[in-house]
DNA sequence: TGACTGGTTAACCATACAGGAATATACTTC
DNA sequence: GAAGTATATTCCTGTATGGTTAACCAGTCA
């Protein structure tokens, strides 16, 4: 059995997760997942304007999930936290996993149909 | 390398995500990784009010996180999703390593300072 | 039926925050 | 230093949502 979370672990764990609570950073972190990415690359792979990538990657930052670097004009980014990656992985297999029992469950009905069908 | 996201995930996974991000979601959920709970008893043990206590049980029950069944009076609610303590233990465990580097690193400070001060 | 209990919902307020447009900053180059 | 490019920031607006209180069910039991 895990020993129980701590009550002051609750605001910490929820800000981890509040940050990949959304669509546009879990597209900038996918983008950042293939290596280190200038904030343009970020916007082009996104498709996001810059203006709410250059947001984005601000929170990411300040909550230690990437880091940055910067070289002349451009800014680089990347992943700077080993959880992101095993985190999105989990919960991508969840929702393969969903979708495939969603489908095997319409599947199952659809056959059922099929065969009530045929008998008439 | 992990097969990239689809890009049809990424409102799902932020869903996922954003059901744990928050405190008073995640002290019930960590309630119910003990087992099944009543409402009430939910209420005692994370010391949230009642009306909202029902609120936040409604919106994991719907985002089918946890089971609910009704008994008598009484409505209890359990963990339906294998994946959330998963996910718990590991922002979980980060979090106690996050905390250890930066106590080993004030701790290094501490002992610098120190020893400076021995030598004035 | 009426009172009581466990849960839910509604109405409200305050806050956070995502997105867009415009503006500002930082650095390079000419 | 003027012009140009890559990022960041500001301002604004709409929307979502967390918390609280009070009202509202749904069962139980007398």
């Amino acid at each position: 059995m895990a020993a129980t979370i701590p009550d002051e672990f609750l605001d910490l764990m929820a800000e981890k997760f509040r940050m990949l609570a959304d669509p546009s950073r879990l597209a900038i972190l996918r983008s950042l997942m293939a290596g280190e990415r200038s904030v343009t690359q970020v916007v082009e792979e996104t498709g996001r304007n810059q203006a709410n990538v250059s947001k984005h990657l601000k929170m990411l930052a300040e909550a230690g999930l990437v880091a940055r670097r910067k070289e002349g004009l451009q800014v680089f980014y990347k992943l700077d936290d080993p959880l992101v990656e095993r985190l999105c992985k989990l919960v991508c297999e969840t929702i393969v996993e969903e979708a495939q029992e969603v489908m095997d469950r319409q599947k199952k009905l659809l056959d059922g149909w099929r065969v009530k069908k045929r008998k008439e």
